[in-house]
DNA sequence: CACGCGTGGCT
DNA sequence: TAGCCAAGCGT
């Protein structure tokens, strides 16, 4: 399988990393809580979309016992918009255990990073080379893609054997006495030059040597699993607007999708089709919220897509003049209008709140 | 271990 | 355009 000798392969690429410096607010950081933040923001996400989060998340949360101190709620706010919320609960989850379990300081071997939760294989090999200069190397999926095409790797990273491929081959290839910036090039050369789609094989310092382009198959490795057909979800929403300019919101509790942050009181269903006034108010009642004088005045149609599911949302707003009964409020809260930038919601949620809510609220 | 988990950009 | 993919992780 090898085609190229590790000594030849990482000369070539640190070569290739100091011609192509990519300067991101994250690079030459050698402070493992800063790096770590950067890490968990990076994960499945691309670099353009991670920058203003990670900027953000600095400025709020200087140091680890900033991020210990602060509320789950506060985090989610910093995060609404750039999605897999659990790396926020992880990240809160992990802060706290470093303080009260380690007195504060970040754990500085590959096994003790890895327990942090929200860390994995990637992530601890991330944090180790970078902060510590670990010999440990890193495998996402621009490692997957450089090494499956150079060495023709015939497995799916997703399997056990193919797993166990690629680990191999990125120990065999790691610059042990460079594992920083050998993981920083690697990445960044999957990243900007070995591209998924349409790479840049003529420029390439590997394609002689590169088992894929030599057989003229690189759009066939890496090997990918095939990807589960998304299915189509139906949701329903309640915009409950009072005359002074209140909504009503709950937090999600359950352990699906969205997690923590705030959503309308509504439902969902797995077929389309659209409320009636009287199963609304059913529904509705399974809130406690039981209305005095209230208003259908339009549904508002949004479509939302996620990697696994198609989400077709349908808003009800509806104005209405007071509730019957407070007391039985089932794990809902009024709101002003004004305040709803202190609540972290779904991308999809808050862009159909901007856009239909008839009193503005500050940003 | 196959699947659930967000959002956005690219082809 | 509908699918693919992006510095993965937890269960």
């Amino acid at each position: 399988m090898g085609t190229i000798s590790p000594i030849s392969f990482r000369k070539k690429l640190l070569t290739w990393s100091e011609e192509h410096p990519r300067n991101l607010p994250w690079t030459n950081i050698v402070d493992p809580y800063t790096i770590w933040i950067s890490e968990v923001i990076l994960q499945q996400t691309r670099a353009e979309q991670a920058i203003p989060y990670y900027q953000k998340l600095m400025k709020s949360f200087p140091s680890l016992a900033h991020l210990a101190n602060s509320s789950l709620d506060e985090l989610l706010l910093i995060w609404e918009g750039l999605g897999y919320y659990s790396r926020a609960r992880n990240l809160h989850k992990a802060a706290k255990f470093i303080q009260n379990e380690l007195n504060g300081v970040f754990p500085n071997t590959y096994s003790e990073i890895l327990k942090l939760p929200g860390v994995g294989d990637y992530t601890a090999a991330a944090i180790s080379s970078f902060a510590f200069k670990l010999a440990f190397p890193v495998v996402d999926g621009n490692v997957v893609r450089v090494l499956g095409r150079l060495c023709g790797v015939e497995s799916s990273f997703h399997s056990t054997e193919g797993r166990k491929q690629f680990y191999q081959l990125a120990n065999q290839f790691l610059d042990q006495k460079v594992p920083d910036l050998y993981n920083q090039a690697i990445m960044d050369f999957g990243a900007t030059h070995c591209l998924p789609s349409n790479p840049l094989c003529n420029s390439c310092p590997f394609h002689l040597q590169c088992t894929a382009y030599k057989i003229g198959r690189i759009q066939d490795f890496p090997i990918k699993k095939s990807r589960q057909k998304s299915s189509e979800k139906f949701l329903h929403y309640f915009l409950l607007q009072d005359s002074k300019d209140r909504i009503i919101i709950r937090q999600r509790d359950d352990r699906s999708i969205w997690k923590n942050l705030f959503e309308l009181p509504g439902l969902f269903l797995d077929q389309e089709k659209t409320l009636t006034a009287p199963q609304i108010k059913k529904n509705l009642r399974l809130f406690g919220i039981a209305l005095n004088n209230y208003k259908i005045l339009k549904i508002k149609q949004y479509h939302h897509l996620l990697t696994h599911l198609k989400l077709n949302i349908k808003f009800y707003i509806i104005h209405y003049d007071g509730l019957k009964d407070q007391k039985t409020l089932n794990k809902i809260q009024m709101v002003e209008i004004k305040t709803l930038s202190k609540y972290a919601f779904p991308k999809i949620i808050r862009l159909f709140l901007d856009q239909n809510l008839n009193r503005r609220y500050a940003k």
